[in-house]
DNA sequence: TTAAGTACTCACATAAATGTAAGTTATGCG
DNA sequence: CGCATAACTTACATTTATGTGAGTACTTAA
């Protein structure tokens, strides 16, 4: 939890209100968050089929990463009513307009981690 | 100082080999260093013009970023042998290639923060 | 001789992010 | 009844990031 006041803090929310990249940077940055709407952008996916996909993952934050997410407005949470449970996790339109954003972060990534030489310049963004 | 072996950085560089997205974020991705960026890719500037145009950051957290950036290739650093000291950053040929990368940041921070209304649209990032 | 200027470093302290392992809920099925 | 299933919670522990305040080095100018 974060505390309501620490010079910590104060300094994120100044930089965030004076620096669009800063806040876009925020809402992106969590350790999986990348991951997690890179294969959102491609398609909707239950809690479970996330959890699949990145075996590495903690439940405890997947779940905080999500819920991040949602209260950022990036991605939309439907719940099914049924037991077992059934919930599904997809972009919202705000969501999507991130697109562009994170395709060039990929594209600028791929090109600019230092490799072992044969796969340059291919999209190997996928976890 | 970071442990040599933990799960916390197992993680991180799992990701950051597989997300090219993620590598990406990783090198930008610190408190300052949107702020840092945005200064460079106009003017190469001194360490003191530097932290007077950041008056929240401390010393000790500036020279971080500044190392981390230099690290990671982004920025140069160039020492004047006079007394007293002068030293000059600036961006590199990597740190340049970032500048599309940085203003679409900036870009989309500053259409979807939430404002106040009016300066909507307004490229605002200055911090 | 002392003060001023610049770019730091150091020891310490706090805040925040991430990870672990076990437990919870509700219901249909055998 | 007792188990399986999905999507979580919870309490706790560790790791990493950020911040504070003071001190350092070297030279020139007053």
């Amino acid at each position: 939890m974060r505390k309501l006041t620490s010079r910590n803090l104060e300094n994120e929310m100044a930089i965030n209100a004076g620096c669009g990249m800063a806040h876009t940077l925020n809402l992106i940055g969590g350790r999986w968050k990348p991951s997690i709407l890179w294969r959102l952008v491609k398609e909707t996916l239950r809690y479970s089929e996330l959890k699949a996909l990145l075996p590495a993952i903690s439940e405890r934050i997947l779940v905080l990463q999500l819920r991040e997410l949602e209260k950022d407005g990036l991605i939309f949470r439907k719940v099914y009513p049924e037991v077992p449970p059934k919930v599904e996790y997809s972009l919202t339109a705000l969501g999507e307009s991130l697109k562009t954003v994170l395709q060039v972060l990929a594209e600028w990534g791929d090109e600019h981690r230092e490799d072992d030489g044969t796969l340059l310049h291919e999209q190997t963004t996928q976890l």
